[in-house]
DNA sequence: TTCAAAACTTGATTCGAGTCAAGAAATAAT
DNA sequence: ATTATTTCTTGACTCGAATCAAGTTTTGAA
Protein backbone atom coordinates (compact mmCIF):
# COMPACT_ATOMS: atom_id res chain seq x y z
CA UNK A 1 0.00 0.00 0.00
CA UNK A 2 1.42 3.49 -1.24
CA UNK A 3 1.16 6.49 0.09
CA UNK A 4 -1.36 7.28 -1.81
CA UNK A 5 -3.45 4.79 -0.77
CA UNK A 6 -3.01 5.31 2.78
CA UNK A 7 -4.19 8.94 2.20
CA UNK A 8 -7.23 7.70 0.67
CA UNK A 9 -7.80 5.49 3.66
CA UNK A 10 -7.29 8.18 6.21
CA UNK A 11 -9.57 10.82 4.34
CA UNK A 12 -12.30 7.94 4.35
CA UNK A 13 -12.29 7.94 7.97
CA UNK A 14 -14.53 10.14 10.10
CA UNK A 15 -12.38 12.02 12.16
CA UNK A 16 -10.37 13.61 8.98
CA UNK A 17 -13.13 13.42 6.26
CA UNK A 18 -13.60 17.45 6.65
CA UNK A 19 -9.41 17.93 5.91
CA UNK A 20 -7.91 19.28 3.01
CA UNK A 21 -5.86 17.35 0.35
CA UNK A 22 -2.58 19.05 1.86
CA UNK A 23 -2.90 18.25 5.50
CA UNK A 24 -4.17 14.56 4.45
CA UNK A 25 -0.86 14.11 3.09
CA UNK A 26 1.04 15.93 5.89
CA UNK A 27 -0.63 12.88 8.34
CA UNK A 28 -0.06 10.53 5.70
CA UNK A 29 3.49 10.83 5.86
CA UNK A 30 2.88 10.57 9.36
CA UNK A 31 1.33 7.44 9.37
CA UNK A 32 2.29 3.22 8.53
CA UNK A 33 0.83 0.30 7.83
CA UNK A 34 0.91 -2.47 9.73
CA UNK A 35 0.31 -6.23 8.42
CA UNK A 36 -0.74 -8.61 11.45
CA UNK A 37 -1.81 -12.22 11.39
CA UNK A 38 -4.43 -13.76 13.39
CA UNK A 39 -3.58 -14.30 16.23
CA UNK A 40 -0.63 -11.59 16.51
CA UNK A 41 0.27 -8.63 19.29
CA UNK A 42 -0.08 -5.02 18.23
CA UNK A 43 1.06 -4.34 21.63
CA UNK A 44 1.00 -5.09 24.81
CA UNK A 45 -0.03 -3.97 28.04
CA UNK A 46 2.40 -1.83 29.48
CA UNK A 47 3.99 -0.57 25.78
CA UNK A 48 4.80 2.85 25.03
CA UNK A 49 2.33 4.71 22.42
CA UNK A 50 3.74 6.17 19.03
CA UNK A 51 0.29 7.16 17.98
CA UNK A 52 -3.12 5.79 17.58
CA UNK A 53 -4.44 3.26 14.93
CA UNK A 54 -7.07 3.01 12.74
CA UNK A 55 -8.09 -0.73 11.66
CA UNK A 56 -8.67 -1.60 8.25
CA UNK A 57 -9.28 -5.12 7.68
CA UNK A 58 -9.83 -8.08 10.65
CA UNK A 59 -10.52 -7.38 13.90
CA UNK A 60 -8.53 -6.63 17.21
CA UNK A 61 -9.59 -7.81 20.80
CA UNK A 62 -8.59 -5.44 23.64
CA UNK A 63 -8.06 -7.29 26.61
CA UNK A 64 -6.08 -7.44 30.12
CA UNK A 65 -4.98 -10.52 31.98
CA UNK A 66 -4.79 -11.50 35.80
CA UNK A 67 -1.85 -12.19 37.27
CA UNK A 68 -3.11 -16.04 37.44
CA UNK A 69 -3.74 -15.93 34.06
CA UNK A 70 -7.26 -14.79 33.81
CA UNK A 71 -8.22 -12.87 30.65
CA UNK A 72 -11.46 -10.20 30.72
CA UNK A 73 -11.84 -8.61 26.70
CA UNK A 74 -12.93 -5.16 27.74
CA UNK A 75 -13.34 -4.05 23.79
CA UNK A 76 -13.57 -5.26 20.17
CA UNK A 77 -12.61 -3.32 17.31
CA UNK A 78 -13.95 -3.70 13.92
CA UNK A 79 -12.91 -2.32 10.54
CA UNK A 80 -13.54 1.60 10.78
CA UNK A 81 -12.73 2.08 14.05
CA UNK A 82 -9.70 3.77 15.38
CA UNK A 83 -8.35 2.70 18.95
CA UNK A 84 -5.78 3.85 21.15
CA UNK A 85 -6.36 8.03 20.99
CA UNK A 86 -6.74 7.88 24.86
CA UNK A 87 -3.08 6.77 25.61
CA UNK A 88 -1.56 9.33 23.59
CA UNK A 89 -2.64 12.41 25.68
CA UNK A 90 -1.56 10.71 28.97
CA UNK A 91 1.91 10.17 29.68
CA UNK A 92 1.44 6.90 30.28
CA UNK A 93 2.05 3.21 28.35
CA UNK A 94 -0.90 1.37 27.24
CA UNK A 95 -3.41 -0.04 29.83
CA UNK A 96 -4.37 -3.18 27.93
CA UNK A 97 -2.88 -5.36 25.20
CA UNK A 98 -4.54 -5.46 21.25
CA UNK A 99 -4.56 -8.86 19.72
CA UNK A 100 -5.68 -10.00 16.40
CA UNK A 101 -8.59 -12.20 15.75
CA UNK A 102 -8.40 -12.33 12.35
CA UNK A 103 -5.42 -11.22 9.60
CA UNK A 104 -5.46 -7.20 10.39
CA UNK A 105 -4.80 -4.19 8.39
CA UNK A 106 -4.10 -1.24 10.77
CA UNK A 107 -2.62 2.30 10.03
CA UNK A 108 -0.64 3.71 12.99
CA UNK A 109 -1.02 7.42 13.32
CA UNK A 110 1.86 8.68 15.10
CA UNK A 111 1.66 11.15 17.84
CA UNK A 112 3.72 13.56 15.84
CA UNK A 113 1.68 13.60 13.05
CA UNK A 114 -1.78 13.83 14.47
CA UNK A 115 -0.64 16.42 17.13
CA UNK A 116 0.29 18.67 14.77
CA UNK A 117 -2.90 18.21 12.92
CA UNK A 118 -5.17 18.92 16.54
CA UNK A 119 -2.87 21.78 16.73
CA UNK A 120 -3.96 23.44 13.52
CA UNK A 121 -8.26 22.03 12.64
CA UNK A 122 -10.89 21.85 15.12
CA UNK A 123 -13.12 20.01 13.46
CA UNK A 124 -10.32 16.89 13.96
CA UNK A 125 -10.14 18.02 18.04
CA UNK A 126 -14.07 18.32 17.94
CA UNK A 127 -14.00 15.05 16.90
CA UNK A 128 -11.43 13.61 18.86
CA UNK A 129 -12.86 14.53 21.55
CA UNK A 130 -15.86 12.98 20.48
CA UNK A 131 -14.41 9.52 20.02
CA UNK A 132 -12.90 9.62 23.27
CA UNK A 133 -15.80 10.30 24.90
CA UNK A 134 -17.72 7.85 23.34
CA UNK A 135 -15.46 5.25 24.28
CA UNK A 136 -15.36 6.68 27.53
CA UNK A 137 -19.47 6.61 27.44
CA UNK A 138 -19.21 2.60 26.63
CA UNK A 139 -17.10 1.85 29.46
CA UNK A 140 -19.42 3.52 32.08
CA UNK A 141 -22.49 1.52 30.72
CA UNK A 142 -19.93 -1.77 30.80
CA UNK A 143 -19.42 -1.07 34.46
CA UNK A 144 -23.16 -0.84 35.24
CA UNK A 145 -23.73 -3.97 33.51
CA UNK A 146 -21.38 -5.82 35.35
CA UNK A 147 -22.46 -4.23 38.45
CA UNK A 148 -25.91 -4.07 37.95
CA UNK A 149 -27.39 -7.11 35.82
CA UNK A 150 -27.14 -11.00 36.39
CA UNK A 151 -25.71 -12.63 33.34
CA UNK A 152 -29.23 -13.54 32.04
CA UNK A 153 -29.79 -9.60 31.60
CA UNK A 154 -26.27 -9.16 30.54
CA UNK A 155 -26.73 -11.07 27.02
CA UNK A 156 -29.81 -10.06 26.62
CA UNK A 157 -28.90 -6.59 26.83
CA UNK A 158 -25.92 -7.76 24.49
CA UNK A 159 -28.17 -9.39 21.98
CA UNK A 160 -30.52 -5.89 21.83
CA UNK A 161 -27.60 -3.47 21.29
CA UNK A 162 -25.57 -5.88 18.43
CA UNK A 163 -29.38 -6.42 16.94
CA UNK A 164 -30.09 -2.73 16.76
CA UNK A 165 -26.87 -1.84 14.99
CA UNK A 166 -27.42 -4.60 12.67
CA UNK A 167 -29.22 -4.34 8.84
CA UNK A 168 -30.86 -7.31 9.83
CA UNK A 169 -32.23 -7.12 13.47
CA UNK A 170 -33.80 -10.33 13.69
CA UNK A 171 -31.01 -12.30 12.26
CA UNK A 172 -27.45 -11.32 13.93
CA UNK A 173 -23.52 -12.48 14.00
CA UNK A 174 -21.82 -12.54 17.13
CA UNK A 175 -18.71 -10.76 15.97
CA UNK A 176 -16.45 -13.01 17.78
CA UNK A 177 -16.12 -16.60 19.16
CA UNK A 178 -18.16 -17.64 22.45
CA UNK A 179 -15.27 -17.20 24.57
CA UNK A 180 -14.72 -13.85 23.30
CA UNK A 181 -18.21 -12.59 23.79
CA UNK A 182 -18.53 -14.68 27.23
CA UNK A 183 -14.96 -12.47 28.48
CA UNK A 184 -16.87 -9.42 27.16
CA UNK A 185 -19.88 -9.87 28.94
CA UNK A 186 -17.95 -10.83 32.55
CA UNK A 187 -19.24 -14.45 32.13
CA UNK A 188 -17.42 -17.88 31.44
CA UNK A 189 -18.23 -19.57 28.22
CA UNK A 190 -20.47 -22.22 30.36
CA UNK A 191 -22.08 -19.65 31.59
CA UNK A 192 -22.61 -17.93 28.24
CA UNK A 193 -23.75 -21.56 26.77
CA UNK A 194 -26.31 -22.04 29.70
CA UNK A 195 -28.03 -18.69 29.84
CA UNK A 196 -28.22 -19.44 25.51
CA UNK A 197 -29.58 -22.54 26.26
CA UNK A 198 -32.28 -20.94 28.08
CA UNK A 199 -33.21 -18.00 26.26
CA UNK A 200 -33.52 -20.82 23.57
CA UNK A 201 -36.14 -22.74 25.89
CA UNK A 202 -37.99 -20.07 26.48
CA UNK A 203 -38.41 -19.96 22.33
CA UNK A 204 -36.78 -15.85 22.43
CA UNK A 205 -33.87 -16.83 20.48
CA UNK A 206 -32.29 -19.46 18.07
CA UNK A 207 -28.76 -20.83 18.08
CA UNK A 208 -26.94 -21.74 15.00
CA UNK A 209 -23.19 -21.38 16.13
CA UNK A 210 -22.17 -17.60 15.85
CA UNK A 211 -25.93 -17.03 14.39
CA UNK A 212 -28.88 -15.91 16.52
CA UNK A 213 -31.95 -15.71 15.43
CA UNK A 214 -34.59 -13.60 17.20
CA UNK A 215 -37.55 -15.13 17.30
CA UNK A 216 -39.41 -12.81 19.98
CA UNK A 217 -37.81 -9.41 20.33
CA UNK A 218 -40.26 -8.03 23.53
CA UNK A 219 -39.90 -10.93 24.85
CA UNK A 220 -36.59 -10.40 25.46
CA UNK A 221 -36.42 -7.27 26.59
CA UNK A 222 -38.90 -8.67 28.76
CA UNK A 223 -37.57 -11.90 29.84
CA UNK A 224 -37.35 -12.55 33.85
CA UNK B 1 -18.92 34.95 44.38
CA UNK B 2 -18.56 37.96 42.16
CA UNK B 3 -17.05 37.36 38.47
CA UNK B 4 -13.33 38.23 39.42
CA UNK B 5 -13.51 35.48 42.22
CA UNK B 6 -15.32 33.25 39.49
CA UNK B 7 -12.38 34.53 37.35
CA UNK B 8 -9.45 33.24 39.94
CA UNK B 9 -11.16 30.38 40.47
CA UNK B 10 -10.84 29.40 37.06
CA UNK B 11 -7.19 30.69 36.37
CA UNK B 12 -6.48 28.19 39.70
CA UNK B 13 -7.74 25.67 37.71
CA UNK B 14 -4.84 23.41 35.92
CA UNK B 15 -7.12 23.12 32.57
CA UNK B 16 -6.97 26.90 32.58
CA UNK B 17 -4.01 28.00 34.03
CA UNK B 18 -2.08 29.00 30.72
CA UNK B 19 -5.11 31.23 29.78
CA UNK B 20 -4.34 35.16 29.59
CA UNK B 21 -6.47 36.78 31.75
CA UNK B 22 -8.79 38.70 29.05
CA UNK B 23 -9.55 34.81 28.23
CA UNK B 24 -9.93 34.31 31.79
CA UNK B 25 -12.85 37.24 31.73
CA UNK B 26 -14.42 35.56 28.56
CA UNK B 27 -14.75 32.22 30.38
CA UNK B 28 -15.99 33.30 33.83
CA UNK B 29 -18.73 35.14 31.81
CA UNK B 30 -20.11 32.15 30.59
CA UNK B 31 -20.25 29.90 33.68
CA UNK B 32 -22.01 30.40 36.61
CA UNK B 33 -21.90 29.24 40.78
CA UNK B 34 -23.99 26.13 41.77
CA UNK B 35 -24.50 25.84 45.32
CA UNK B 36 -26.02 22.96 46.34
CA UNK B 37 -26.98 21.50 50.00
CA UNK B 38 -25.75 17.90 51.37
CA UNK B 39 -27.76 14.98 49.24
CA UNK B 40 -28.79 17.62 46.60
CA UNK B 41 -28.32 16.74 42.61
CA UNK B 42 -26.92 18.19 40.68
CA UNK B 43 -27.88 16.65 37.40
CA UNK B 44 -29.99 13.69 36.94
CA UNK B 45 -29.49 10.49 34.60
CA UNK B 46 -30.93 11.60 31.09
CA UNK B 47 -30.61 15.31 31.61
CA UNK B 48 -29.29 17.27 29.03
CA UNK B 49 -25.48 18.42 29.63
CA UNK B 50 -25.34 22.50 29.57
CA UNK B 51 -21.82 22.68 30.45
CA UNK B 52 -19.07 20.72 32.73
CA UNK B 53 -18.43 21.47 36.26
CA UNK B 54 -15.49 22.06 38.62
CA UNK B 55 -15.88 21.59 42.19
CA UNK B 56 -14.57 23.85 44.06
CA UNK B 57 -15.90 22.65 47.93
CA UNK B 58 -17.96 19.50 49.04
CA UNK B 59 -18.04 15.98 47.88
CA UNK B 60 -19.82 14.89 44.77
CA UNK B 61 -21.11 10.98 44.06
CA UNK B 62 -21.16 10.14 40.25
CA UNK B 63 -23.67 6.85 40.04
CA UNK B 64 -26.66 4.96 38.38
CA UNK B 65 -29.15 3.07 39.65
CA UNK B 66 -30.89 0.16 38.07
CA UNK B 67 -34.33 -0.84 37.33
CA UNK B 68 -34.64 -2.66 40.96
CA UNK B 69 -33.40 0.48 42.23
CA UNK B 70 -29.71 -0.94 43.48
CA UNK B 71 -27.10 1.76 43.50
CA UNK B 72 -23.29 1.92 42.03
CA UNK B 73 -21.07 4.95 42.37
CA UNK B 74 -19.00 4.99 39.37
CA UNK B 75 -16.72 8.14 40.88
CA UNK B 76 -16.43 10.38 43.79
CA UNK B 77 -15.45 13.55 42.64
CA UNK B 78 -13.07 15.90 45.23
CA UNK B 79 -12.70 19.91 45.11
CA UNK B 80 -9.90 20.73 42.48
CA UNK B 81 -11.84 18.21 39.93
CA UNK B 82 -13.70 18.49 37.00
CA UNK B 83 -16.75 16.20 35.64
CA UNK B 84 -18.92 16.25 32.74
CA UNK B 85 -16.66 16.76 30.48
CA UNK B 86 -17.47 13.84 27.51
CA UNK B 87 -20.96 14.51 27.50
CA UNK B 88 -20.20 17.68 26.40
CA UNK B 89 -18.72 16.07 23.55
CA UNK B 90 -21.71 13.68 22.88
CA UNK B 91 -25.07 14.90 21.57
CA UNK B 92 -25.94 12.95 24.32
CA UNK B 93 -27.78 12.94 28.12
CA UNK B 94 -25.62 12.39 31.83
CA UNK B 95 -25.77 8.55 31.59
CA UNK B 96 -25.20 9.17 35.46
CA UNK B 97 -26.34 11.43 38.22
CA UNK B 98 -24.25 13.98 39.92
CA UNK B 99 -25.29 14.24 44.06
CA UNK B 100 -23.72 15.97 46.35
CA UNK B 101 -22.42 14.17 49.75
CA UNK B 102 -21.40 17.44 51.74
CA UNK B 103 -23.00 21.20 51.12
CA UNK B 104 -21.17 21.73 47.65
CA UNK B 105 -19.91 24.79 45.76
CA UNK B 106 -19.97 24.13 41.58
CA UNK B 107 -18.53 26.12 38.94
CA UNK B 108 -20.85 25.01 35.70
CA UNK B 109 -18.88 26.51 32.63
CA UNK B 110 -20.99 26.50 29.99
CA UNK B 111 -21.21 24.79 26.60
CA UNK B 112 -20.61 27.85 24.81
CA UNK B 113 -17.91 29.55 27.01
CA UNK B 114 -15.35 26.13 26.96
CA UNK B 115 -16.17 25.11 22.80
CA UNK B 116 -15.21 28.85 22.33
CA UNK B 117 -11.82 28.62 24.14
CA UNK B 118 -11.40 25.24 22.70
CA UNK B 119 -11.89 26.96 19.49
CA UNK B 120 -9.01 29.37 20.19
CA UNK B 121 -6.39 27.54 22.22
CA UNK B 122 -4.20 25.05 21.56
CA UNK B 123 -2.97 24.23 25.82
CA UNK B 124 -6.95 23.93 26.92
CA UNK B 125 -7.61 21.33 23.86
CA UNK B 126 -4.20 19.02 25.06
CA UNK B 127 -5.25 19.42 28.46
CA UNK B 128 -9.22 18.98 28.29
CA UNK B 129 -8.05 15.40 25.95
CA UNK B 130 -6.02 14.80 28.75
CA UNK B 131 -8.52 14.79 31.40
CA UNK B 132 -10.94 12.50 29.21
CA UNK B 133 -8.04 10.11 28.39
CA UNK B 134 -7.18 9.90 32.48
CA UNK B 135 -11.06 9.04 33.08
CA UNK B 136 -11.04 6.87 30.49
CA UNK B 137 -7.90 4.91 32.27
CA UNK B 138 -9.33 5.27 35.29
CA UNK B 139 -12.57 3.47 34.08
CA UNK B 140 -10.36 0.36 31.94
CA UNK B 141 -8.80 0.09 35.71
CA UNK B 142 -12.22 -0.13 37.11
CA UNK B 143 -13.55 -2.52 34.88
CA UNK B 144 -10.02 -4.82 35.20
CA UNK B 145 -10.53 -4.92 39.53
CA UNK B 146 -14.43 -5.62 39.02
CA UNK B 147 -13.40 -8.54 36.69
CA UNK B 148 -10.30 -10.05 37.98
CA UNK B 149 -10.07 -9.32 41.43
CA UNK B 150 -12.12 -10.68 44.66
CA UNK B 151 -13.36 -8.68 47.01
CA UNK B 152 -10.61 -8.62 49.33
CA UNK B 153 -8.07 -8.01 46.32
CA UNK B 154 -10.67 -5.03 44.91
CA UNK B 155 -10.54 -3.11 49.12
CA UNK B 156 -6.47 -4.07 48.93
CA UNK B 157 -5.99 -2.02 45.90
CA UNK B 158 -8.25 0.87 46.44
CA UNK B 159 -6.90 0.94 50.68
CA UNK B 160 -2.93 0.75 48.81
CA UNK B 161 -4.26 3.43 45.91
CA UNK B 162 -5.67 5.64 48.44
CA UNK B 163 -2.84 5.61 51.05
CA UNK B 164 0.08 6.02 47.81
CA UNK B 165 -2.28 9.44 47.49
CA UNK B 166 -2.27 10.55 50.84
CA UNK B 167 0.34 12.78 52.49
CA UNK B 168 0.60 10.35 55.44
CA UNK B 169 0.55 7.19 53.39
CA UNK B 170 0.21 4.61 56.83
CA UNK B 171 -2.69 6.64 58.27
CA UNK B 172 -5.67 6.99 55.48
CA UNK B 173 -9.55 8.73 55.85
CA UNK B 174 -12.03 6.99 53.75
CA UNK B 175 -13.28 9.98 51.27
CA UNK B 176 -16.82 8.55 51.69
CA UNK B 177 -18.88 6.66 54.00
CA UNK B 178 -18.69 2.90 53.73
CA UNK B 179 -22.10 2.28 51.59
CA UNK B 180 -20.37 4.58 49.49
CA UNK B 181 -16.95 2.93 49.23
CA UNK B 182 -18.76 -0.36 49.24
CA UNK B 183 -20.75 0.39 46.12
CA UNK B 184 -17.58 2.16 44.35
CA UNK B 185 -16.11 -1.53 45.44
CA UNK B 186 -18.98 -3.34 43.90
CA UNK B 187 -19.24 -4.76 47.29
CA UNK B 188 -22.35 -4.86 49.49
CA UNK B 189 -21.82 -2.75 53.05
CA UNK B 190 -21.84 -5.98 54.72
CA UNK B 191 -19.08 -8.02 52.87
CA UNK B 192 -17.23 -4.72 53.13
CA UNK B 193 -16.99 -5.15 56.45
CA UNK B 194 -16.12 -8.60 56.82
CA UNK B 195 -13.49 -8.15 54.76
CA UNK B 196 -12.16 -5.11 56.76
CA UNK B 197 -12.27 -7.40 59.84
CA UNK B 198 -10.32 -9.76 58.18
CA UNK B 199 -7.35 -7.48 57.28
CA UNK B 200 -7.62 -6.19 60.64
CA UNK B 201 -7.47 -9.43 62.29
CA UNK B 202 -4.34 -10.23 60.04
CA UNK B 203 -2.75 -7.51 61.89
CA UNK B 204 -2.19 -5.47 58.55
CA UNK B 205 -4.33 -2.95 59.20
CA UNK B 206 -6.72 -0.71 62.07
CA UNK B 207 -9.84 0.78 61.37
CA UNK B 208 -11.43 3.14 63.09
CA UNK B 209 -14.62 4.50 61.38
CA UNK B 210 -13.05 6.74 58.88
CA UNK B 211 -9.39 6.23 59.82
CA UNK B 212 -7.43 3.49 58.30
CA UNK B 213 -4.37 2.84 59.61
CA UNK B 214 -1.79 0.62 57.23
CA UNK B 215 0.33 -1.38 59.93
CA UNK B 216 1.71 -3.47 56.99
CA UNK B 217 2.31 -2.25 53.57
CA UNK B 218 4.07 -4.58 52.66
CA UNK B 219 1.79 -7.64 54.12
CA UNK B 220 -1.46 -5.85 52.53
CA UNK B 221 0.51 -5.72 49.25
CA UNK B 222 1.14 -9.57 49.41
CA UNK B 223 -1.84 -10.70 51.11
CA UNK B 224 -3.35 -14.32 50.19
C1' DT C 1 -29.29 17.17 75.07
C1' DT C 2 -32.20 14.01 73.38
C1' DC C 3 -33.81 11.06 70.22
C1' DA C 4 -34.80 9.49 65.60
C1' DA C 5 -32.68 8.13 61.60
C1' DA C 6 -28.85 6.52 59.20
C1' DA C 7 -24.74 3.84 59.09
C1' DC C 8 -22.37 -0.07 60.42
C1' DT C 9 -21.55 -4.79 62.17
C1' DT C 10 -22.22 -9.67 62.91
C1' DG C 11 -24.52 -14.13 62.23
C1' DA C 12 -27.17 -17.56 59.59
C1' DT C 13 -28.46 -18.92 55.24
C1' DT C 14 -29.05 -18.89 50.19
C1' DC C 15 -27.84 -18.68 45.53
C1' DG C 16 -25.69 -17.33 41.06
C1' DA C 17 -22.10 -18.25 38.70
C1' DG C 18 -17.55 -20.47 38.78
C1' DT C 19 -14.82 -24.70 38.63
C1' DC C 20 -13.73 -29.22 37.29
C1' DA C 21 -14.44 -32.87 34.16
C1' DA C 22 -15.54 -35.20 30.07
C1' DG C 23 -17.38 -35.54 25.72
C1' DA C 24 -19.22 -33.40 21.18
C1' DA C 25 -18.78 -30.31 17.49
C1' DA C 26 -16.43 -27.25 14.64
C1' DT C 27 -12.33 -25.53 12.65
C1' DA C 28 -7.74 -25.58 10.99
C1' DA C 29 -3.67 -27.92 9.54
C1' DT C 30 -1.42 -31.56 7.08
C1' DA D 1 -9.83 -36.41 3.21
C1' DT D 2 -7.96 -37.12 7.61
C1' DT D 3 -6.38 -35.79 11.84
C1' DA D 4 -5.23 -32.59 15.40
C1' DT D 5 -6.64 -28.80 17.83
C1' DT D 6 -9.60 -25.54 19.38
C1' DT D 7 -14.15 -24.33 20.64
C1' DC D 8 -18.35 -25.37 22.64
C1' DT D 9 -21.64 -27.89 25.49
C1' DT D 10 -23.46 -30.39 29.40
C1' DG D 11 -23.34 -32.34 34.06
C1' DA D 12 -21.96 -32.51 38.96
C1' DC D 13 -20.30 -29.92 42.47
C1' DT D 14 -18.26 -25.88 45.07
C1' DC D 15 -17.78 -21.44 46.80
C1' DG D 16 -17.67 -16.30 47.30
C1' DA D 17 -20.42 -12.96 48.08
C1' DA D 18 -25.34 -11.61 48.47
C1' DT D 19 -29.37 -11.64 51.18
C1' DC D 20 -32.01 -11.62 55.25
C1' DA D 21 -32.24 -10.49 59.96
C1' DA D 22 -31.24 -8.33 64.21
C1' DG D 23 -28.57 -5.68 66.97
C1' DT D 24 -25.14 -1.74 67.83
C1' DT D 25 -23.05 2.51 66.97
C1' DT D 26 -22.83 6.94 65.01
C1' DT D 27 -24.72 11.07 63.31
C1' DG D 28 -27.34 15.00 62.85
C1' DA D 29 -31.71 17.33 63.56
C1' DA D 30 -35.06 19.25 66.70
Amino acid sequence: MDKSQIAQKLSGFYMFSELQPSQIELLANGTRLVDIPRGGRLFNRGDKAHGFYLLLEGQIKLGVISPQGDEKVIGLIQPGESFGEAVLFLERSFPVYAQTTLDSKVLLITREAIFDILDNDVTVVRRMLAAISARNRQLVNDIESISLQNSTQRLIGYLLQISADSPNPERVQLPANKLTIASMLNLTPETLSRVMLRLSNAGLIEVNGKEIVITNVAGLRNFE
